[in-house]
DNA sequence: GTCCATCGGTTGATTTTTGCACCACCGTTC
DNA sequence: GAACGGTGGTGCAAAAATCAACCGATGGAC
């Protein structure tokens, strides 16, 4: 075989079922794609794909070789895997992937005091509500929120931190507004992820009426509940840092998710590794009320809260 | 990775020993090979190589990738043969492999009859002394004249087919030469492969003098022997079927080798591979006798062993 | 029905890769 | 010591792969 690369394209296109798919994810042109395909067909003198036009479609040929392409990603991916593992400098990068919540509204700083701490160290934080990929080396290390049960994939490490809960909040501004004019009622403020309201989020003391208002991010969902549109459930780490948001009154912090920091086998112990993953964990102890929502102190000074 | 093709170029050069005869081996230019490496490097961000003056030796790095790489190239060849495994039609390719002398001194005639019994099929015959790869789908199918024991890789199957003897040849000519005239010496025509002259080639009847004469190949041997320049150990096909060669009188055939036909475990099922192995299988079966040096018929009429 | 997004396919311009012709260097051989 | 065959390394021109902009077709939304 004169070109491995042809498998790997061959591979992106079974994978997304398209070529046109397959060519944003590999970063080319679609026609190169196409041409890389058929190339392959060539020279194998067989046809890999029923060109459909509703997208290409493995034939039995295809379907035949699809799995030792797969295993030749993986083996790529380890290659990867292995050479950064290898790596015992402190010098180099690090890739660190969370979801944007966490990111944004809480770790940010201390991914800052890491970097100021590490200047040699060149930290690449890769946001994303999937779970990214460690075994394809798309990141280094994971912080995830896990909602159900985790699963690890074969030679991947995790370590479990921290319950995480959640709560209902509304702004101070609104919550006041609501008090003095009982006419003015409260709508849900819903972000489409998380689906309708559960019902432990109902209460009694506060009415809340109207049709949801849906977003599609956090950024928007607090923006509409610091806006006064209405009440939201939020992680309590995001919802008690910030001031001008309140736990709605009798509102109970109910369990979200499980902090988890997840490592790959191979690059585990690399010093890079090693040493932002104690560090990171050491920070979020230091959150540990915090995210567990029991640092909540009711309509006081919230100022104590932040670091 | 964005190329798996840097990786082939990797194992080439790692294998090869050197950018340049992995250059070769690639069929490209030696400067492009050059730029893959470093690119790969590049991306891994190691040094793969150490570039020693002498070639190219791999680093602790490379060495940790290697097996990656070759289990790479495994899948890579694993899936050219898949796809050819599949094809079940008569008409296409057929990679045959084979040593030179059995090709131009026996079954050539046979290989003309089957093209011309399937003209659709396109018989490609790979001669080499070297035993050609059968895994990575260098050939189809091989015959192979194995000397001592046969060792199958995994996925190989071999059929055993047939013993083959040699004996000790001289012309025609020069034998009734040295015959009328016993100052004329003979002397041994040695292929270097072959080492010296084997004891049980000794004869008491024929005093074999001075320097042995070198060649490096079969066909030189035979020009040599053809000559009248002197005696010569030949597989009993080739040297009992030229008509101006006889057995050195006295000499007895010797055991030489054992011949196998050897198919991949995945392309045997192959229409075309089956069809050329049965047929094959026939046509040196006719050749026993001859294979075997029981054929040889002394001085007489040598024409009825050609069929 | 119309609109719209997405699919594969094609073609000429452009960028990238490759090949070629060199160079310097090292060890062997004569 | 000179010549030679081997090694890696390097500009520059040619070749090849890629991109960008199209096209027609299809299938779903409205």
């Amino acid at each position: 075989m004169d070109s491995w690369d042809d498998i790997r394209f061959f591979l992106a296109v079974a994978r997304s079922g398209s070529v046109r798919g397959a060519s944003v994810g590999l970063g080319v042109n679609h026609s190169t794609v196409l041409r890389r395909v058929s190339n392959l067909e060539a020279q194998l003198g067989a046809l890999l794909f029923e060109k459909l036009p509703s997208g290409y479609k493995l034939t039995p040929a295809g379907e035949e070789i699809l799995d030792l392409a797969i295993s030749m990603d993986e083996d790529s991916s380890l290659l990867q895997t292995r050479v950064f593992a290898r790596d015992q400098n402190l010098t180099g990068p690090l890739r660190v992937a969370l979801p944007p919540s966490l990111a944004s509204e809480l770790l940010m700083p201390d991914f800052a005091a890491f970097t100021q701490l590490h200047p040699e160290i060149e930290l690449q934080i890769a946001t994303s509500y999937e779970a990214v990929n460690l075994t394809t080396r798309q990141a280094d290390l994971a912080i995830r929120l896990v909602y159900d049960q985790l699963t690890l994939p074969p030679h991947l490490f995790g370590t479990r931190l921290q319950d995480v809960h959640r709560s209902v909040y509304i702004s101070r501004e609104f919550q006041n507004r609501i008090l003095n004019n009982p006419q003015c009622s409260a709508r849900w403020i819903l972000k489409e992820e998380d689906g309708p309201a559960p019902s432990w989020a109902a209460n009694p003391d506060l009415e809340i009426g109207g049709p949801p208002i849906n977003v599609s991010d956090m950024a928007s969902q607090l923006s509409a509940v610091r806006a006064g549109m209405g009440v939201t459930i939020l992680p309590c780490f995001v919802g008690d840092l910030d001031r001008s948001l309140a736990r709605v009154a009798g509102s109970t912090s109910k369990y979200y998710g499980t902090l988890w920091v997840l490592t790959h086998g191979e690059t585990r112990k690399t010093k890079r590794v090693r040493l932002f993953s104690e560090f990171i964990k050491a920070r979020i102890a230091l959150y540990s009320a915090l995210l567990s929502g029991e640092a909540y102190i009711d309509d006081a000074s919230k100022g104590s809260l932040t670091k």
